[in-house]
DNA sequence: GCCAACGTTGGC
DNA sequence: GCCAACGTTGGC
């Protein structure tokens, strides 16, 4: 997950035609920037800066200009990974200058490429994963700043009956990155998800 | 802490 | 290109 300390040395894996220099985030997000795709699709509407491998994604969608909303996972506690605290909840993006934070660190390619299609002020779910509870704390717009905490947090447990229910009568939910590319660390959002997702915010969590 | 899911690596 | 081994993610 992208955690705003992490630093790069072992980012040269994942991206072998331009690894990203570490403030790379801050500067990428350009509105008039294009987007350099998901690697993992088609591959349409780019050059093929990839080699072969540009076929095999499934389930998500082509076109990253296409995206609109996000879900940015980070860890609300601590957790040492080469000496370095993981630890960055939204409390903590709150507590930043500016309450703006680079988005850095992530190494995925795929979720790398997310993060490189996203817009200025495009917002995104702020998401707490690998902790007590997971699910949905606030909302940021990118890059990355903070928006708004929820007026309830809404856990990961009731999104994922939400993705049943709406798997089996086609709603909003039912093709949900959160659960269908499951260790994903950025992901888009359709507009539809992140209003429903919104939508949830003041209904009792019991009402599901 | 466990472990399933899944991405990456590297031998062949 | 296949696939087994390995590493990471992240829910539980």
């Amino acid at each position: 997950m992208p955690q705003l300390k992490k630093k790069w040395e072992r980012s040269a894996n994942l991206d072998e035609t331009e690894p990203l220099p570490k403030e790379a985030k801050c500067e990428k997000l350009e509105e008039k920037e294009t987007p350099a795709g998901m690697e993992g699709s088609s591959g349409r509407g780019q050059t093929s800066k990839k080699p072969s491998s540009t076929k095999k994604r499934s389930g998500t969608q082509v076109n990253p200009e296409s995206y609109s909303h996000w879900l940015l996972k980070s860890e609300p506690e601590s957790r040492l990974e080469n000496g370095v605290d993981m630890k960055f909840s939204i409390e903590d993006l709150k507590a930043q200058p500016n309450q703006t934070a680079c988005w850095d660190g992530v190494r995925n390619y795929q979720a790398r490429n997310f993060l490189r299609a996203m817009r200025i002020g495009q917002k995104a779910f702020f998401y707490h994963s690998n902790c007590k509870e997971p699910g949905i704390a606030g909302i940021v717009k990118v890059d990355v700043q903070f928006v708004r905490q929820l007026r309830r947090f809404i856990p990961l447990a009731e999104l994922k009956v939400y993705f049943w229910e709406h798997q089996a009568a086609e709603g909003a939910l039912k093709n949900m990155t959160l659960f269908t590319r499951q260790r994903l660390s950025v992901q888009p959002l359709t507009k539809e998800e992140y209003e429903f997702v919104l939508s949830v915010e003041d209904k009792k969590p019991n009402s599901v």
